[in-house]
DNA sequence: GACCAGGCACATC
DNA sequence: GATGTGCATGGT
């Protein structure tokens, strides 16, 4: 398609309720408790999904899905554990280190405590965990902890960059940046709004994409023609 | 057998 | 600040 040709230029805010009509309510993030959640936060680094699901149902089994039983684990079981989730080594590493930080001042392992933190201080205190990055720290702000962040991920990036809303390369500040100043501060909104840019890119929008049923097909630069 | 998947840290320029 | 590389499994 031409750069000349002129394409509707839809908001953030109509390609959520476009996406709402499509999909529904998902009511995310795949996870029974808050301390799953950011446990699958950090395991889903880089990975399908379905092997984080092997994963944490190991962990499960172990009993291993709660804080103080985490971190009093022997770390070789643990690696084996996760090992279906790929990058065993790091990622057993990165629970404990969390785990850890958890457990200690100030929360104690308090989900209250953490829920009733400062957004902003929260985030810059994860973001100095190693192992804990910016789409981890977001995604166990918003999915376990309730607090109104957006998250990037690799979908958020591969679809709106097909859309021409956002450019490729934009860095990760870049692209929250452009959601949070076109978006009321809604955590109900943000949570959901990125369930669906999940669902779509698993559906529609991977490397390969199948843009011919994609929702959002008729605004993309890409739309129709691939399948 | 190659490519891909809901990142991140670290080295180097 | 940008760019390149290692980390590892399981599905297609």
């Amino acid at each position: 398609m031409k750069k000349t040709e002129k394409r509707p230029q839809p908001a953030p805010l109509d390609i959520h309720r476009l996406l709402s009509a499509h999909f529904g309510p998902l009511h995310w993030w795949p996870g029974e408790t808050p301390f799953e959640v950011m446990v699958g936060a950090i395991l889903t680094q880089n990975t399908a999904w379905t092997n984080v699901e092997k994963a944490i149902a190991a962990l499960k089994a172990e009993g291993l899905l709660d804080p103080a039983a985490l971190a009093a684990a022997d770390p070789d079981l643990l690696r084996r554990l996760i090992r279906p989730s790929g990058y065993y080594n790091q990622k057993a590493e990165r629970l404990l280190l969390f785990v850890r930080w958890l457990l200690d001042k100030p929360w104690r392992g308090s989900l209250d405590a953490l829920r009733r933190a400062d957004t902003a201080d929260l985030r810059e205190r994860l973001l100095a965990l190693k192992g804990i990055g910016p789409e981890t720290a977001d995604s166990i702000l918003l999915y376990a902890l309730d607090h109104p962040v957006f998250v990037i991920d690799a979908y958020t990036r591969r679809i709106f960059s097909r859309l021409g809303l956002t450019a490729p390369d934009a860095t990760y500040a870049d692209l929250q940046e452009w959601f949070v100043s076109r978006l009321p501060a809604d955590r109900a909104l943000f949570n959901e709004f990125h369930a669906q840019i999940v669902y779509l890119g698993k559906d529609y929008c991977r490397k390969e994409p199948r843009c011919g049923e994609c929702p959002l097909s008729g605004f993309c630069a890409d739309g129709g023609r691939r399948n």
